[in-house]
RNA sequence: GGGGGCGUAGUUAAGUUGGUUAUAACGCCGGCCUGUCACGCCGGAGGUCGCGAGUUCGAGUCUCGUCGCUCCCGCCA
């Protein structure tokens, strides 16, 4: 570069108030358009792109440089701020209606033809595109993305740094926990045969923190879980995890909604109502069949078993008798629903578990379904009022385990509403799931398993139910939502070490284990623990959720395929024997090469 | 661990019932062109049909295996 030459501007920032000014632009070209005389370069920077012109009137030299130039070569360029003839204007460009009349260019460095054209249009393979993904990330989709990421991030910490939050750095070689996801390990060269985990979550250390007297954390840090992915899941993700004492879980909802709802407000401008409508755990189950209803739209789930239980209908009376239910949904008219959709919606349900979808067409006329001659007048006409049906609507209607019920009518659900186009774009609409069950009952383990983690506070009312009957115990966990995606969650954790024992107990962590496993924890709770509880947010998601983007790799600079492999780096690889030799580690033969 | 989809030129795709030299667009290379902005016009190069077996006189097309990408179930406190 020619020593001394300095960028006096961003492309995207060029206006018409820049008419007459020389401006010297550093950036990619775009494109090239030679005309033979005239030569045109739209030149790309982050900020955007402005079109450049080379006459060879005005320097000759320049012009044929500028001929020379090929897409994605990196230039500087100097010149003047010229508006352009009147019925030359780019209206769909921020800079249209100004170019620059070139007087100088120099080739930074040239660049071979891309491996895929930089276009917004074109779908390349996920593979190449990580392979190459900092070419990819120079498109202006992504890297706007990436660049709102960093102002959602801006705003966490602007807004935490006002409510008084204190941002502490945790490890990122700790200790492995069971219970939960996976850990990705980390051998010890220092300790043979002993190894690191990297963090599921900062969750023992933010309650430490607490312990301490910090009073109010948070962080924005990296997480792992070592899990089989989806598009929502990354291996590494990013959390903003957050922390408080002495306050209760109302004061805690309060302040994080604050949180989200200054980030939709600061990033895209967003207004959401306070406060978050707040649900329990079980209505969502029942009416939406998840944990974390998308209530963007309704056709919500009915239970109808009562009205059907006793028909002649083989399906219905005996799932009823097995003690099953039966719960239905109303698609309302206008929405046409083909024998063909109809028929689809059971091979969608399938790989939940579900033997199929019945269905009743309704018209004016009565019912058109498989099995509406079983029911009666009285029945239809329960279900109708039910569900609200009217002439023209579609039901749906699964019958089976309730769980299996839940999970595939609310799978439907959405199914059916993203089919149907029936879910309002650009509305967000979050709410608060609470009264989660602290517990579950882990069939494969034969014992309990906590529902969110072994740390969440059960309700105060709830705490004789521990010994005596474990699954109604409610826990003070909350999960916020938003367009059906789960954005965070967090709880009241228990900081009393009597009552940490004894749910210890309860998921079946004998006093060696757990000692072993979280004897830190148990005894700093022996040291005067505040009250304390928290949340975690899943950054991405959120990122995802305010660029529109369907996957998380499309709001993560450097993400892995769902195999949780990266194309660029070639990670995971393999490494040497000495390497390995120094940590005590041999890798069976059959996983050699 | 299981199920679905995809894999053809640098890229994105088409390719019929298994049958001649595997198409197109964009990109790339060469030439022309002074108001383009999806610039235009003329010409050209470019293929391990993911990989490996099998069936067949003959496979991009059928079968099996395998690899990669992707969506989902399980899993993810």
């Amino acid at each position: 570069m020619k020593a001394g030459m300095k960028r006096t501007k961003y492309c995207g920032e060029v206006t018409k108030d820049d008419c007459g000014k020389k401006i010297t632009l550093m950036g990619w070209v775009q494109k090239r358009r030679d005309l033979g005389g005239l030569v045109f370069l739209d030149l790309r920077d982050r900020a955007g792109i402005c079109q450049i012109v080379f006459n060879p009137e005005t320097d000759p030299e320049t012009h044929a440089l500028a001929q020379k130039v090929k897409a994605e070569y990196c230039i500087a360029i100097k010149g003047e701020v010229v508006l352009r003839p009147e019925d030359m204007r780019n209206k769909t460009m921020n800079t249209g209606d100004v170019e620059i009349l070139a007087e100088e260019i120099h080739i930074l460095n040239e660049a071979k033809t891309l491996p895929f054209v930089l276009s917004e249009e074109v779908e390349v393979g996920e593979a190449l595109k990580l392979q190459y993904r900092y070419l990819d990330l120079r498109k202006p989709g992504l890297q706007n993305n990436i660049i709102l990421r960093h102002k959602a991030a801006q705003c966490v910490r602007t807004y935490l740094n006002d409510a008084g939050f204190i941002e502490v750095e945790t490890p990122m070689l700790t200790k492995s926990t069971p219970e939960g996801a996976r850990d990705y390990l980390v051998p010890s060269r220092i300790f043979p045969g002993h190894f690191f985990a990297l963090p599921q979550s900062p969750q023992l250390f933010k309650q430490l923190l607490m312990i301490s007297g910090f009073d109010r954390y948070y962080q924005i840090v990296k997480c792992f879980r070592d899990e089989d992915l989806r598009a929502d899941r990354q291996p590494e993700f990013t959390q903003i995890d957050l922390e408080t004492s002495f306050l209760e879980m109302d004061e805690i909802l309060d302040i994080t909604e604050g949180l989200i709802v200054d980030m939709f407000k600061e990033t895209i401008g967003v207004d959401m109502k306070q406060p978050f409508l707040r649900m329990s755990y079980d209505e969502a189950m029942s009416s939406y069949g998840a944990d974390k209803p998308d209530i963007r739209f309704d056709m919500k789930l009915f239970d109808i078993s009562d009205i059907v239980a006793k028909t002649d209908f083989g399906v219905f009376s005996s799932t009823v008798a097995n003690g099953g239910v039966i719960k239905a949904m109303n698609v309302k008219a206008p929405a046409e629903l083909s024998r063909k959709d109809l028929d689809s919606f059971g091979v969608f349900v399938a790989t939940f578990g579900a033997k199929g979808v019945m269905w009743a067409k309704i018209s004016d006329t009565g019912w058109q379904s498989s099995f509406a001659k079983f029911l009666s007048d009285d029945q239809k006409k329960k279900i109708e009022e039910r569900l609200s049906i009217k002439p023209g609507d579609t039901m749906l209607v699964i019958a089976g385990k309730k769980e299996m019920v839940n999970a595939s009518l609310g799978a439907l659900r959405l199914h059916v509403a993203e089919k149907l186009s029936l879910i309002p774009e650009n509305t967000y609409a979050p709410l608060w799931v609470i009264g989660f069950p602290l517990l579950e009952w882990n069939e494969d383990e034969k014992r309990f398993v906590a529902v969110h983690h072994p740390f969440t506070a059960p309700a105060i009312e709830d705490i004789d139910l521990l010994s005596t009957d474990p699954a109604k115990v409610k826990a003070q966990a909350y999960d916020m939502v938003i367009n059906g995606q789960e954005v965070g969650g967090g709880s009241v954790r228990i900081h009393s070490r009597d009552l940490q024992k004894k749910v210890f107990d309860v998921i079946g962590l004998g006093e060696e284990e757990a000692k072993y496993k979280f004897g830190f924890l148990l005894e700093a709770l022996e040291y005067g623990a505040p009250p304390h509880g928290g949340l975690a947010f899943g950054f991405d998601r959120l990122v995802a959720l305010l660029t529109g983007a369907k996957s998380l790799r499309d709001v993560i600079a450097f993400p892995k395929t769902q195999k949780a492999a990266c194309p660029l780096t070639q990670a995971p690889s393999s490494v040497d024997d000495a390497q390995l030799a120094e940590l005590g580690i041999k890798v069976l033969d059959k996983y050699k090469n």
